[in-house]
DNA sequence: ATGACTGCAAAGACTTTGCATCTTT
DNA sequence: AAAGATGCAAAGTCTTTGCAGTCAT
């Protein structure tokens, strides 16, 4: 009855590759990412799965860039980045999501606050160390 | 040469109902609300046309609510509330994003920021109600 | 036996695109 | 004539689902 036992054990890595990565990967990232490990996982395994950790709040959604959801293994509020140039979804580990947001909007709104998600855009360094060199 | 020409009537239609509501359509709903002026529209030609002003700059793209994209004419930086219930996005228009933030968020990321979006989710006053209700 | 997990292929849902038609210049 | 806008239908992309096979209880 060890956690690795062969029927969880896609459902394990799957749930153990998000949470080793920072790369906020969507579905398809995580089938590639897990070829190694598991070169008979299949897609729709792996599209299975993160519903299912969603649902279950093991993980986070971060909405789509440019059409494909992301995943985010860290179910803490905190501030990410998105790069318009290379679709790279990066943490902001330094900047925080001021608490007091939530409960301000939650006032001023009369709705029920779940979670609060902030998010910049742009071009991330790499990119632009790119087009400079370009 | 007025703008209202024909060859842009549709064009300007799609324009207007976008600035003339705050629900932060998607491109469904932009078809229906011009159902009753141009009963003739396609939905191909909303599309076109969102993506068009999305390219321009006049309108932006608030990302996607269980998977369909929404759009906003107010394209200056400001809090949405996303309702997980009925899919409602709403402005907070009380609120603001401390411009402090992408300033920082720039500083300690080494990205270019353009953008940034706070985004409230989380069950609205018309679902919390319904629920009582029920 | 029953319930659970998976692969495969099919279906589904939203969006984009090719082509013909009609306008405007 | 040339460029632009639109409708229609087809194609495209990402995601979900049905079904059969396998494993665990």
């Amino acid at each position: 009855m060890e956690a690795t036992q062969k029927q969880f054990r896609k459902r394990n890595a799957i749930l153990t590759c998000l949470q080793g990565t920072h790369s906020h990967p969507s579905a398809e990232m995580v089938h590639q990412m897990l070829q190694e490990e598991h070169p008979d996982i299949s897609l729709a395994t792996v599209y299975r799965n993160l519903a299912r950790f969603k649902n279950q709040g093991l993980i986070q959604s971060l909405g789509t860039v440019n059409g494909i959801e992301r995943f985010d293994a860290n179910t803490a509020p905190h501030v990410h980045f998105v790069c318009g140039s290379c679709d790279a979804v990066l943490d902001l580990p330094q900047m925080e999501v001021p608490q007091v947001l939530c409960e301000n909007a939650a006032q001023c709104s009369g709705c029920k606050v779940d979670a609060c998600q902030l998010m910049f855009t742009g071009t991330c360094r790499a990119c632009l160390a790119k087009h400079e060199t370009a």
